[in-house]
DNA sequence: CTAAAACGTGAACGAGCGTTCATGACTTGT
DNA sequence: ACAAGTCATGAACGCTCGTTCACGTTTTAG
């Protein structure tokens, strides 16, 4: 008896698997207004009808995705930065597994990157609360990172919360390039750049005009 | 005979004028898809038909916004790299036209920074071929001063294409936080920090972990 | 083997929105 | 002052798309 039920639970999630990454390429892509209920079917097999029974309407599809997305990626990014070692070593680590992650998924990048930079303005179809909470979790986290640095002098004396949009916001523009122009780069050459020009100086430190 | 033309035409702009206006506030808050053509219509006081006396479609309306914001920023910022001075000079004095006309004119903003930076994935509705050379010629002149700078050794020896991202992504990365929080920072603090972080190192000198 | 429950299906519905156009008011030229 | 042209108007049209639900098929239980 419990099989049964079991059996059942388990071809219910299949469905909604199959149906969420049809849902992930079409979202990716086109995005949430241009993607319509019949195209996601249609990909993935299945009849409008199938969606409504999976999810409650298009905005809950839409919040799956992306909760299902962020999570992955949350986890992958806390579990980079909790490794034990230096501070330095640990920013390494989480820019190393951003870009690399970034890299082999693009998809999943598009719409990670849409939600946490790109439609910020969009409240529409913006994140709901809960992936919201996750990403600033996750940016915490890199900011007390920081924090530790600069009390131990490896890292210059600036507000962290400050530097944490100053990394991401040089971590993002690189990974949005990588995005448009895969071919053009290796995943650790972009972790190089960004280490590069995050951490080390841009201007010389002989400035002689 | 020439006074009735030019009164007509003088007419005609302005009531596309005070279009392009409640077409800025709408769209820049609420996004194309999410605006609609009786919103508009309303907030600036006339009818639909109207809109389609003045534009096209809804697209040709959108367009022309972007068209006009993005003219009058590049026209600022290009001015701003062509003061005479030494590159350093120069590369402050965009950074600091830009975070002012951020601030001063947010829902500006709004508009340009989705279109530079946030949807770049989103065709449908993202800059057309004239609004991208635009940009693009922009960034162009940054780089050339970030090369020259490099030559006289001022800057870092790293490609300057690649040193255009880590600046803009830098850049927009806090003037976005700056439109999210309008009361929480100056535009010359917003300014100085940009310039801090992306000039001078994160990392100390003195390395001693 | 059969009745009932569970489930996928896709045609049909209705709401929302971009676009059009017949109408009437206003301006222009004589 | 009047005719001809110009122009704004907003109701109506048609299309797209999210959502529903009555139907037929498959699975389950006795």
């Amino acid at each position: 008896m419990p099989m049964k039920l079991t059996r059942k639970r388990r071809e219910h999630l299949q469905r909604r698997r199959e149906v969420l990454e049809s849902a992930l390429h079409l979202f990716s892509r086109k995005g949430f207004e241009e993607t319509t209920m019949a195209e996601i079917a249609e990909r993935a097999e299945f009849a409008v009808g199938t969606l409504y029974k999976l999810f409650k309407d298009k905005r809950a599809l839409y919040r799956a995705l992306i909760l299902d997305t962020m999570q992955e990626y949350e986890e992958t990014l806390m579990a980079a930065l909790n490794v034990p070692g230096t501070e330095s070593e640990k920013l390494n680590r989480y820019i190393e597994a951003k870009t690399s992650m970034f890299v082999r998924r693009i998809p999943t990048a598009r719409l990670y990157f849409g939600q946490t930079t790109g439609s910020l303005f969009l409240p529409a179809v913006g994140l709901d609360t809960e992936g919201r909470a996750m990403h600033q979790r996750l940016m915490k986290q890199v900011e007390a990172v920081l924090r530790r640095g600069i009390r131990k002098k490896v890292f210059v004396n600036i507000d962290p919360a400050m530097l944490v949009l100053g990394l991401e916001g040089v971590g993002n523009a690189f990974l949005v390039e990588l995005i448009d122009r895969p071919d053009d780069f290796t995943a650790e050459e972009m972790a190089s750049l960004i280490k590069r020009i995050f951490f080390d100086s841009v201007r010389t430190s002989a400035v002689n005009e």
